[in-house]
DNA sequence: CTGAATCCGACACGATACTG
DNA sequence: CAGTATCGTGTCGGATTCAG
């Protein structure tokens, strides 16, 4: 791998680019983050990419240490998993995230793929970073998307943690699909204000206006 | 710019990459966080890149809102710096720099350039991230690279920081080249112990041998 | 259906030389 | 000093095919 990936610096940071700074390969991590994934998984979270490019940037990762491929006998499909040194890249994908925040968002295109699981990892991370205002005391919002997908934000007085599915202590309860909630977080603040179309809270009405001046303010 | 470069998700971490994610984008950041420099000092820390290319990465950056062009009139050299955008992407740098450091070090190679600053870059990141050893009290080295090269490390306390210069009031002054010291500073730690060939410490005997167990020991 | 491999074309990038 | 110009190679996207 990584012919022309090579920078001849001796630097640290040189050093990491040349191992994941082929295109997709750092997109791969943040998946796998999540817990480990198939590869049809990983194929439709990526989205765009192609399988032979999922191939060869999962063997590269592989040859890597930073993904284990764990492929057992009679099973149909092979699942991939981070090493310890690939969880160590959460950093790097936390501040790439924690800069396209503020500097390169926008409302999604027309082709571009909105996945919840995405949006909620960015909440998290823009959360914790204070990038949004914060409750003053713990909380449990729990969102749902369609009839079959749901997710679990929580704040416990110091973080925030994302948690797939409904919790039963839920404070609030937001129902909406993902690609109207990533229009709803990009919107320019200018536009905000009250509760927009395609969206339903319900729950504590003192938490759901909380809810609302994090997410809804103008 | 960018159009192989296009994720098509709606993901924080992947607008990032559309937008640095090239090569040498990043490590031009990487040497513009040092300060302003010129498109040959660029030329020379990036060692390995053509003209052709940094050209096209400094037009790239620029009008991504990272980089600002400084060519003023009757004025040979044009001049690039970070604007703030450019330099909240220290985060992303630093944590390469830190994931490298554990995961992807190695003694230089042969045709690879090993600058001063980059090593001590590398070692405040990793002194202020206690991947090595703290002394107990304040102090700061000087560093000195053949007779006109050197560089103040200081520890106030709390933090360490880097400094371009020879400080007047070193404890330790440290002579050394820089391929030296990169290959002291990666030398497994079995094959350390005591003081290596082409390096010497003058100055306070304590102060040294505080550096010696930070940087020398076994 | 999952996890690939193969062929082809576009373009990102490297190497070298040259210019204002 | 700060770039252009030219030419060759490698990386990647797109479509199709294939084995378990």
């Amino acid at each position: 791998m990584a012919k022309t990936k090579d920078y001849k610096h001796f630097c640290a940071a040189a050093r990491s680019l040349e191992v994941i700074g082929e295109k997709w390969s750092l997109l791969i991590v943040r998946d796998l983050l999540r817990g480990p994934q198939r590869f049809s998984d990983l194929l439709r979270y990526l989205n765009s990419i192609t399988p032979k490019w999922l191939t060869a940037r999962l063997r590269d990762l592989e040859e890597a240490g930073i993904v284990k491929r764990d492929a057992q006998e009679g099973r149909r499909e092979v699942w991939y998993e981070l090493t310890e040194a690939g969880r160590d890249l959460e950093p790097v994908v936390e501040s790439l995230v924690v800069w396209g925040i503020k500097h390169a968002m926008r409302p999604p295109l027309p082709g571009e793929r909105v996945h919840s699981d995405i949006i909620l990892q960015g909440l998290v991370v823009a959360l914790n970073r204070r990038l949004l205002a914060w409750p003053d005391n713990p909380v449990t919002w729990v969102f749902r998307f369609g009839s079959d997908e749901a997710h679990t934000l929580r704040f416990d007085g110091q973080l925030w943690s994302a948690h797939p599915g409904a919790d039963d202590g839920a404070d609030v309860v937001i129902e909406s699909d993902p690609e109207r909630l990533a229009n709803i977080l990009t919107a320019p603040s200018d536009e905000r204000g009250g509760l927009p179309e395609g969206l339903t809270l319900k729950g504590d009405t003192q938490k759901a206006t909380e809810f609302g001046a994090v997410f809804l303010a103008g």
